[in-house]
DNA sequence: CCACATCGGGAAAGCGCTTTCCCAAAACGT
DNA sequence: ACGTTTTGGGAAAGCGCTTTCCCGATGTGG
């Protein structure tokens, strides 16, 4: 029997682990194949460059570890090698698909890289987001993906500023989703520039009275978008009331609501833009089910995001596509090359997938 | 000016933080405050019991803290206490609402909780969630969360015991959302009961033939619904001929291709069961566009979770509920009761939710 | 007025790793 | 043949915290 007999709380012959209590260090392994621990840990991790472990000790201990299902104390780990293998992702919200759709592609490139990845949901709050901050420089992760677009908010922006800064001050890397104000490496959706095709789309399809469903304005993202919409209405002489824009407060539901409360204002909008597709659902619900509209017949709805079930809802949504689960991979590649001297920026294009909730005007 | 002038990279008088180079350290909190290391840890982190650090300390340093933006090294910390905040929760895919949902209830009470959470997936590779789970008892994760349903193998089954066995020895807890084969804490969705449901209610508009759109069988979840399914067909007399299960690979897309297959095959079915929403999707798209079937009339689906976009489907969906949100939660919440003696197990209900894609048969 | 708790602070010993040194043995050169 | 490099292993010094212990300075009761 080539096993060690070691010590015993099942002191039966067979038991193929003889573990001891509690948690594996490498002096045990190291015991057990009766090397030191310097050995161990170079036969374990041979991350130290040129040294070379024998092939027989190395043997030895690795099967020593596996005997005692060894693992090693990653944080024990990181305080000696000063470094982790944690990158941090923070979202608004994990349910909202947008969020899962580009933390899907953060995770994918993690996993390639033997990143472990530490999700932390804000809920918007920006609060929230600079606890997070903190507790992720706190646990010297490698790097943070800030994925949720910032918050127009001065004082916020200059904490966040300052947080970002110790925390690069400590060696992490930052890389934002959006616009966030601060100098950091980002990626950059194209908000604007996407609401803008949305807006000509419309207008291509003779629509010259808009309404916006639109989100909370404090989100930076929101008021691209919205800008973004505005200012091609206005180049294309056409009039965006301010009793046409209403706030969706980016969930279905309320979007729904919303929709009702715009067409009670202005009955005679015949295109409406709305800022991302989980509010689109909420406002086909509303013209079809409360208000009686027929889309595309009587109003032309065009969304944002093109999430997976846009295709699926009814009519299936004219939205203007972002590459999301593309967007998080970058995000998370920019991680992997590492902070560069000037912050990188790289632009995003959104592109306009016509479905069946856009038409000619007819009213 | 009550700033201490300390080092400086910034030598300008004005400077309010003249922080030094890479991650502050306690000690040089405790150096600026005038106390020992272990003042400043009892003032930062007063968790020694009854050990309380005057007024006039804390207070020093606490702005020495605060002067310096520290941030106690997590690592480290863990290290000495032997503890850490961190929980994992391994998921199959971050961008499948079903996961997406559970994973916010779970963080929403990680978040309460003061909890950091690592979410992992792994794309349905049982390799992946064993390697997983091994590093988040490297990290000295508190506990995980199982979330995906198990995989039907024996040697995964076993490996995953002995690795589940390993790290509750570490003192690690594991919850289990969905069966697992193992004997941990779990909350249990009503798969069977679910399943059943769903064929009672087609059962009682009248449908005869069924047909269901399954999803991998190497799932335990998938076949505890399919045998739900089955197990109701028999007792209610219906004949289920193999062929008129296909397999929708738990997505939309091949949902759709496998639908067409089954009509192919199976051309007079009238009732359909799909093993969940996503799928469910796709099984409508295909009905639809695909084969020119209208549902409910010539045909009717029902589907499984009802995932927040089942309501906006085309005709919305008639689906079973699953709280998911809920179970997410509740898992969260067995972590942070602790291990009991013996492993608890939770029921959780699947509820009818009738809506427009089911009717009475008409064929 | 002194023995004796009590309180609040610091010195120092770890926690489980990694990594620099240091050293013996083996390999090489001339 | 001997010096000189490699080579591969171990001893030990940290990494940045927490926590036990020890100790002087206050407060108590007899």
């Amino acid at each position: 029997m080539p096993t060690t007999a070691a010590d015993g709380s099942a002191p039966g012959p067979g038991g193929p682990t003889p573990r001891p209590a509690g948690p594996v260090t490498l002096q045990q392994v190291a015991d057990l194949a009766g090397v030191s621990p310097a050995t161990a840990s170079r036969a374990l991790h041979g991350s130290t460059g040129s040294r070379v472990v024998g092939e027989q000790l190395r043997e030895k201990v690795l099967a020593a570890a596996r005997e005692l299902r060894y693992v090693s104390n990653a944080p024990a780990q990181a305080l000696a090698r000063s470094t982790t293998s944690l990158v941090g992702v923070v979202v608004h919200d994990v349910a909202d698909p947008y969020f899962a759709a580009i933390s899907a592609g953060a995770m994918g490139v993690a996993r390639e890289h033997g990143l472990l990845v530490m999700l932390a949901a804000t809920f918007r709050s920006p609060e929230l987001e600079l606890d997070y901050l903190a507790r992720l420089r706190a646990q010297r992760a490698r790097a943070v993906i800030l994925s949720g677009s910032g918050f127009a908010d001065r004082s916020y922006t200059s904490r966040l500023a300052a947080e970002v800064e110790s925390y690069r001050a400590d060696g992490g890397h930052v890389v934002t989703i959006g616009p966030h104000g601060i100098d950091t490496d980002s990626v950059n959706p194209a908000n604007r520039a996407g609401a803008a095709l949305a807006v000509r789309h419309l207008h291509g399809l003779g629509h010259r009275r808009f309404g916006v469903v639109s989100g909370p304005r404090s989100l930076t993202g929101v008021r691209d978008r919205l800008d973004g919409a505005r200012r091609q209405l206005r180049s294309l002489d056409i009039a965006l009331p301010p009793a046409n824009i209403v706030d969706g407060g980016f969930a279905r539901d309320e979007a729904r609501g919303a929709t009702r409360a715009l067409f009670s204002r202005a009955p005679d909008v015949t295109a409406v833009v709305v800022l991302n597709d989980v509010m689109a659902a909420g406002v086909l619900a509303a013209l079809r089910d409360d208000l009686g509209l027929r889309v595309p017949e009587q109003v032309s709805v065009v969304g944002f995001d093109d999430l997976p079930f846009a295709a699926d809802l009814h009519p299936a949504l004219t939205t203007v596509r972002l590459p999301l689960t593309e967007i998080g991979a970058q995000a998370m590649e920019m991680i992997l090359t590492g902070p560069t001297i000037a912050p990188r920026a790289v632009a995003v294009d959104g592109e306009l997938v016509v479905r069946g909730s856009t038409a000619h005007v007819r009213r």
